[in-house]
DNA sequence: ATATAATCTATCAAACTGCTATGTTATTCT
DNA sequence: AGAATAACATAGCAGTTTGATAGATTATAT
């Protein structure tokens, strides 16, 4: 399964939630407006989020998102699990499939085992915090984007 | 990217193509019969892997396809590069697709990169030959579905 | 000549993707 | 109390992809 605009749009924005949690609760408003995604797509991604207790919401003004665990805490796996269900290179190996008639004999099965559990372990081996790290990094050493006010 | 039918019937099919190659070239309607597939739409998948040279055809009667290089020699990526296109677990980092404007500032985008890169290594590590080996091996140990006839 | 089998082009239903639209409910602030 | 805010819920929808099918043409062995 490939991992749709659903995972990444939602992976940025628990970076971003957590990047900016440090007075209350953030909006989905704001998350979009900072990220540049649609508000009413990321409701629905925040929908799956709050479902697997990920995140959790207060409404009303001053409401929104925050983390209930922290960063650290929470593995990319989880995230992405969650947003984009069983994560499997191949339809015959995700879970809601049925069985294969041909599972005992075939050959091309093992492959795809260890794709995934390359994937797995690739995903398990990344938190939420190690995605932080990432962005602030970035954050400081990209090319100076306010600059280009100045030359046109 | 997921790995669709194509690539995974296309695969399937070589392996069935190289088991067979003994007795000059096979036909599509053999493999589609052996492998329970559709002939056509095994025709599309062969049109693409001609394409690439990973096989070739001979037309009319005892025709059929034949490996263009021995099994060892042909890599498991490089057939479901030639089916599926550049293989990337995301869309942003796919070959065609336009520059995404965060690309400097994308804490996720290493991830990515990590994932592509350990099914490229995966898949590379494989080649038809040893698909070939787990193929046999799994026809002598399956348990017996010839039986059945007599159990009714 | 005939049967076989590749080759080519077009079409198509169903599913999925990436949204948008339209509400309703809960909470804070004035 | 009332207005503004923001989560929550459900429905719809255009465009693309997927997994084929259909029909016709060309090449080759017997």
């Amino acid at each position: 399964m490939r991992i749709s605009t659903k995972g990444t749009y939602g992976l940025r924005a628990m970076i971003d939630l957590a990047m900016h949690s440090d007075s209350g609760p953030v909006s989905l408003k704001s998350i979009a407006e900072r990220q540049d995604v649609s508000e009413l797509y990321l409701e629905q991604i925040f929908a799956l989020l709050r479902k697997s207790s990920l995140v959790e919401s207060k409404r009303g003004v001053k409401g929104g998102y925050y983390l209930n665990r922290e960063p650290r805490e929470i593995s990319v796996h989880e995230i992405l699990e969650c947003l984009e269900g069983k994560l499997s290179i191949v339809q015959c190996l995700e879970d809601g499939s049925e069985a294969c008639p041909r599972d005992q004999i075939c050959p091309t099965r093992v492959l795809w085992k260890r794709i995934n559990g390359a994937i797995a372990r690739t995903l398990d081996s990344y938190t939420l915090e190690d995605l932080i790290v990432e962005a602030r990094y970035r954050e400081q050493n990209a090319p100076d984007q306010e600059g280009g006010d100045i030359l046109s």
